[in-house]
DNA sequence: AAAGTAGGCAACCGCCCCGCG
DNA sequence: TCGCGGGGCGGTTGCCTACTT
C-alpha cells in the first residue's frame, strides 16, 4: 500500500500553466505569501492545482529576480567547477547563481554544458584515455559524503575542497594511469596527452575542467612555465561510474558513483587528493585551504582500507591518526620529503604561497606512477 | 511545402529528509 | 520514539519549436 496522493490527481489541472494561473497564484503569494504549506495554498487561491505544482511554478518561473537567457561564461565555469566538485545537486549550484534555479541549471548543463565541455574532451583526450580502465583501477582518495556534513558550517578553508564553493581552484585527481609511448616532448604530457594552444576555454582564469567519458581532465594554461617540464600526468577526480557495495566501500578497486540516496559514497561529494597506483605506497592527499596553507593527509588508511577498498573514514577528517590540517609550505616540503613513495615532487614556490605552488614529478622519470599535483 | 528529427525547456514524478504531533 | 506528511530535490517526460531533408 502506498502513501495517500499529496493532492485529488483527479481533479487538478496539469500541464502548461495559463496566464490566469499565473496571476492568480502570483497575486496570492504576493498578498499572503505561501504561508508555509504549499499544500493548502492552491485551495486559497482559487487554483485547481497541486501544491508541488504551484512551488514549482512559483520557484521556477514566478518569483521576482528569476534570471532567463543566455548563460554567461562566468555561470557556465561556475557550474562546470560546481559540478565537478559537487555533483549534480543542482540547488547548491543554483544558490550560487543569483536568478538562475536548480531546474533551469540542470536543463542548461543537460543539453548544452555537458555537450560543449564532451567537444572539447574529443579535441583534448587521447584514445587511451577514454577506453583505458587502468584509470579507475583504483578508487578515489575522496572522503565519503556523510563525513561531510561536519564541514558545511565550518570557516571556509577548514572545509574539505569538495565543499567549497568559491575560489575553488585547484584540480581534483583521479588515478588515471596512462601508458608511455613516446618520450616527453615539450608542450605535452609524455602520457601523450596533447595541450591544445588554441583550444576554446569557457572557464577562462581558473582550472579548466574537462569531463571525458571516464574522467575528468583538466588542462594546463598552454604557455604556464609547468607545460614546459614535461609533466608525466595530471590527474583529476573521475566520475567513472562502478559497483558499490551497500555499506560504502567500493568494490574491485573501482570508482563509486552512486547515489547518495542510496546511502553510498558518491564520486563528486567527496574531497580532493590524489593516490599512488601502489597501495603499499603512501597515500596522500592535499586540501586547499586559504592562500598561505595547505592541509594534507598522509594516513593511507583514512581513505582506502586494508584491501585497498574505498570505504568510510570513521572519524571524518580528524581521526586520531590523521595527520591532517593546515601547514604552512615547510610543513607540506617535510612531508614530501619524508614521503616514502618514489615520487619525486618540486615546488615552484614562485610567491612564497603554497597556493600558487607546482608539484611535478621528477621530470627525467618515465615511470607511470609519477604523478603531477598542480593548481594556480 | 511537408514530414521527420533534434534540441530546449517547463512540468511532472517519485523518492528522501525532516519537522511535528 | 515513531509515524505521518509536507517540502525539497534530482531524474525524467513530453510538448513545442527550430532545423533538416
Amino acid at each position: 500500500m502506498g502513501r495517500a496522493p499529496c493532492c485529488d490527481k483527479a481533479n487538478v489541472k496539469k500541464g502548461p500553466w495559463s496566464p490566469e494561473e499565473d496571476s492568480k497564484l502570483k497575486e496570492y503569494i504576493d498578498k499572503y505569501g505561501t504561508g508555509g504549506n504549499w499544500i493548502a495554498l492552491p485551495q486559497k487561491a482559487g487554483l485547481k492545482r497541486c501544491g508541488k505544482s504551484c512551488r514549482l511554478r512559483w520557484l521556477n518561473y514566478l518569483r521576482p529576480n528569476i534570471k532567463h537567457g543566455e548563460f554567461s561564461e562566468e555561470e557556465d565555469r561556475i557550474i562546470c567547477t560546481l559540478f565537478t566538485s559537487i555533483g549534480s545537486r543542482w540547488s547548491i549550484i543554483a544558490a550560487q547563481l543569483p536568478g538562475r534555479t536548480d531546474n533551469d541549471i540542470k536543463n542548461y548543463w543537460n543539453t548544452k554544458l555537458k555537450k560543449k565541455l564532451r567537444d572539447m574532451q574529443t579535441h583534448m583526450a587521447p584514445p587511451s584515455l577514454t577506453t583505458s580502465q587502468s584509470h579507475r583501477s583504483n578508487p578515489p582518495p575522496f572522503p565519503v559524503s556523510s563525513s561531510l556534513h561536519q564541514f558545511q558550517n565550518q570557516p571556509f578553508h577548514h572545509q574539505p575542497l569538495s565543499l567549497m564553493h568559491k575560489d575553488l581552484n585547484m584540480m581534483t585527481y583521479s588515478t588515471y594511469t596512462p601508458t608511455l609511448t613516446s618520450p616527453a616532448t615539450p608542450g605535452s604530457f609524455s602520457s601523450g596527452f596533447e595541450i591544445m594552444p588554441n583550444i576554446s576555454n569557457p572557464l577562462t582564469n581558473y582550472s579548466s575542467l574537462f569531463q571525458t567519458q571516464e574522467c575528468l581532465v583538466g588542462s594546463m594554461h598552454y604557455n604556464h612555465p609547468a607545460v614546459k617540464k614535461n609533466l608525466n600526468l595530471i590527474m583529476f577526480g573521475s566520475e567513472g561510474s562502478c559497483s558499490t557495495s551497500s555499506d560504502g566501500s567500493c568494490n574491485n578497486n573501482q570508482i563509486s558513483y552512486e547515489s547518495r540516496r542510496s546511502g553510498n559514497i558518491k564520486q563528486e561529494e567527496m574531497g580532493m587528493g590524489f593516490q599512488l597506483e601502489d597501495p603499499n605506497q603512501k597515500f596522500m592527499m592535499l586540501n586547499y585551504g586559504n592562500s598561505s596553507s595547505a592541509a594534507i593527509s598522509d594516513d593511507h588508511h583514512n581513505y582506502i582500507n586494508n584491501n585497498n577498498q574505498w570505504g568510510e573514514r570513521p572519524n571524518g577528517y580528524n581521526g586520531n591518526n590523521t595527520r591532517f590540517g593546515d601547514y604552512d609550505l615547510e610543513d607540506v616540503k617535510q612531508l614530501i620529503s619524508s614521503s616514502s613513495t618514489d615520487i619525486n615532487i618540486n615546488i615552484n614556490n614562485d610567491n612564497g604561497s603554497i597556493s600558487n605552488s607546482l608539484f611535478s614529478v621528477d621530470e627525467n622519470k618515465t615511470d607511470h606512477k609519477e604523478k603531477v599535483m598542480y593548481f594556480y
